[in-house]
RNA sequence: GGAAGGAUGGCCGAACCGGUAAGGCGCUCGUUUGCUAAGCGAGUUUGGGGCAUUGCUCCAUUGUGGGUUCAAAUCCCACUCCUUCCGCCA
C-alpha cells in the first residue's frame, strides 16, 4: 500500500509514476474519499468531545445526588432543621434537572455520532479497497519500458554455455528415459501440469533444496524458517497477493486457509503487527516451501515439461531492513542468488526489470535466468525485489529507530534462491552425456551419497 | 469434536453488581547527595485529526467485531487466540 500522505501531497507525480508501470489507479477518487473522511472526522470528533464533557458532568452530578439523598434521609429521621431540609431538597431537584438535561444532550449528540460513524466507516472501507489495488511505485533507478521486451539482460556469467557433439535432448525426453520424471502418472493423479519425480530425480531435487538451505545459512547468514504452507487470507493481503491475484490462489473450501504460492507470503507476515528494534535489523530468513499456483493467468503457456506446474518447490530468501539500507540489501540478495548458480555450475544472467515489468509490489526488481541446453532457452529461476514499505504498510511491520521517536515501516525484500524445477531442468539438460547419463555438479554429490552421475 | 478458565501499556498486575484505566518493575529526562549506587520529581502504548512548525490540542485505543445504555475494561452476543481436562490421532 502507498502512503496516503504521498498521494495527498503529490497526486500528479504519483499518477505519472503509475503510468510508467503501464498501469492506472483511481487517484482522484482516492483523494476525494480522503478529503471526505477527514471532514467527517473533524465534525465527529468535536461531537465526541462534547459528549465526553456531558458524560463527565453526569458522573459528577450522580455523585452529588447520592450524597444529597443520603443527607436528606439522615435529616428526615431527625426533627427540626426544616429549613435546611428544604434547601437540600431544592438542591437535589436542581441536580436531577441538570442530569436530565445533560443526558438529553448526550443522547442527541450520540445519535449524530452513530450516523457519522457509519458514514465514516463506509468511506474508510471504500478508501482501503481502492488503496489495496494501487501498485507500488518504481524506484528512480528503474529503466523505463512498457513491457518485458525492454528488460535489460546483463552479460551471462558462470559456466560457459555448453556445446555438444551430439543432439542435446530436452528434459521431457531425458527425464522419462532415465526414469527420474514420470509425466503420465503425475497426470493420472492430478491432471495436467503435474508430474512425479522418481528415484534419482526425487533425490536430486531434495539434494538441491538441502544444498541451497545450507549454503544460504552457512555462507550468507540467513536463518532458516519452516513456515506453515497454508495461511489465512489476511496474510495474502499483507504480502500484496490479494485482492489482485485472487484467481491464482488455491484455497480451502471450509476454512480461511490459502495455500502459499510462494514462501514470501508466509515470511512477509512473520513479523506482522510487530514493532522491531532497529538493532534487530536486518533480519534475513530463508525458507524452503512447496508453492501452489493455479496458473490461470498463464493458461496454455509452457504446458510441456516441468517448467510451469501447479505445484513446485522453491527456496526463498527474505529480508527486513531499514529504509536507508534496502537497496544495498537488494544487491546482496542478487549476489546470494547468483552464488547458488555459480556453485551449481550453471550459465546464468541477470536481467534488470523495466518499469512495465515490475509487477504489483516491487519498487525495483532483478530476475536471474539460467541457460537450459535442451529446451535452448533462458529460464527464470529467481526474482529479487525490493518492495520498500509497500508490504510493510499492509502487514503493519514497523521498527523503532535507535534515536527513539515514532515507529517507522521497515522495507521488505524477497528473492528466490532458487526455484527448483527450472534448476532441475538446467542441471539435467546441461550436464547430459552422449550415453544419456547426467553428470552431478560437485557441490551436490555429498547430498547424493557421492554419486557423480545419474546412470543411463 | 466436548467442557472449563482466561486475554488490560515494554513486562507484572488492580479495577469487573456501569460514571471514563490503581500500583509496581523497566526505560527516558531533570534534580540532589561525602563513596560501585540510591533518593526525589516529571515523563513513558499505538493510531488518527486539527493548528502550528518542531511543540500544543483533540479523538480513538482494556484480544477482534457487534449490541444494550445518556455513559461499557465492566453487562449481552458472535468470533479469534491462549491454558487445562476429555475424546481422536502421525
Amino acid at each position: 500500500m502507498l502512503d496516503i500522505n504521498l498521494i495527498r501531497e503529490k497526486p500528479d507525480w504519483v499518477i505519472k509514476q503509475i503510468e510508467k508501470l503501464g498501469d492506472s489507479a483511481p487517484i482522484n477518487e482516492i483523494l476525494d474519499l480522503d478529503a471526505q473522511r477527514r471532514e467527517l472526522i473533524l465534525t465527529e470528533e468535536e461531537l465526541r468531545r462534547r459528549r465526553n464533557v456531558a458524560s463527565k458532568d453526569i458522573g459528577r452530578l450522580m455523585g452529588t445526588k447520592k450524597t444529597l439523598q443520603k443527607e436528606i434521609e439522615r435529616q428526615a429521621n431527625e426533627t427540626a432543621v426544616d429549613d435546611n431540609l428544604n434547601a437540600l431538597q431544592a438542591e437535589l431537584n436542581d441536580a436531577n434537572a441538570a442530569v436530565d438535561a445533560a443526558m438529553k444532550i448526550s443522547s442527541n449528540v450520540g445519535e449524530e455520532i452513530t450516523k457519522l460513524d457509519e458514514d465514516r466507516k463506509n468511506i474508510e472501507s471504500k478508501l482501503r479497497d481502492l488503496m489495496l489495488w494501487v501498485p507500488n511505485l518504481p524506484h528512480a533507478s528503474v529503466p523505463e519500458g512498457i513491457d518485458d521486451s525492454f528488460n535489460v539482460p546483463y552479460e551471462p556469467k558462470g559456466r560457459e554455455i555448453p556445446q555438444f557433439d551430439f543432439e542435446a535432448k530436452p528434459h521431457w525426453d531425458l527425464g522419462p528415459e532415465l526414469g527420474i520424471i514420470d509425466f503420465e502418472r503425475g497426470v493420472k493423479l492430478s491432471g495436467t501440469r503435474f508430474y512425479l519425480l522418481k528415484g534419482w530425480g526425487a533425490r536430486l531435487q531434495r539434494a538441491i533444496i538441502q544444498f541451497m538451505l545450507d549454503f544460504h545459512g552457512k555462507e550468507h547468514g540467513y536463518e532458516e524458517i519452516y513456515p506453515p504452507f497454508m495461511v489465512r487470507s489476511e496474510m495474502f493481503v499483507g504480502a500484496a497477493q490479494l485482492p489482485k491475484f485472487a484467481e491464482n490462489i488455491y484455497r480451502d473450501a471450509e476454512e480461511d486457509f490459502m495455500w502459499l504460492g510462494t514462501a514470501e507470503i508466509a515470511l512477509t507476515n512473520v513479523h506482522r503487527d510487530e514493532i522491531l528494534a532497529e538493532g534487530d535489523l536486518p533480519l534475513n530468513y530463508v525458507a524452503y516451501t512447496p508453492c501452489f499456483r493455479r496458473e490461470k493467468m498463464s493458461a496454455g503457456r509452457d504446458v510441456r515439461g516441468i517448467k510451469r506446474g501447479h505445484q513446485f518447490d522453491k527456496v526463498e530468501m527474505y529480508k527486513f531492513t531499514t529504509p536507508e539500507t534496502s537497496y544495498e540489501a537488494l544487491e546482496e540478495l542478487v549476489q546470494h542468488s547468483s552464488n547458488i548458480c555459480e556453485a551449481l555450475e550453471l550459465p546464468y544472467r541477470l536481467v534488470e526489470m523495466v518499469t512495465g515489468d515490475l509487477g504489483f509490489a516491487a519498487a525495483k526488481k532483478y530476475d536471474l535466468e539460467v541457460w537450459a541446453a535442451g529446451v535452448e532457452e533462458w529460464l527464470e529461476v529467481s526474482s529479487c525485489s525490493n518492495c520498500e514499505s509497500f508490504q510493510a504498510r499492509r502487514a503493519n511491520i514497523r521498527y523503532r529507530p535507535n534515536s527513539g521517536g515514532r515507529p517507522r515501516f521497515v522495507h521488505t525484500l524477497n528473492g528466490s534462491g532458487l526455484a527448483l524445477p527450472r534448476v532441475m531442468i538446467a542441471i539435467i539438460e546441461n550436464n547430459q552425456k552422449a550415453d544419456g547419463s547426467i553428470q552431478i555438479p560437485k557441490v551436490l554429490r555429498p547430498y547424493l551419497g557421492n554419486l557423480d552421475r545419474i546412470p543411463a
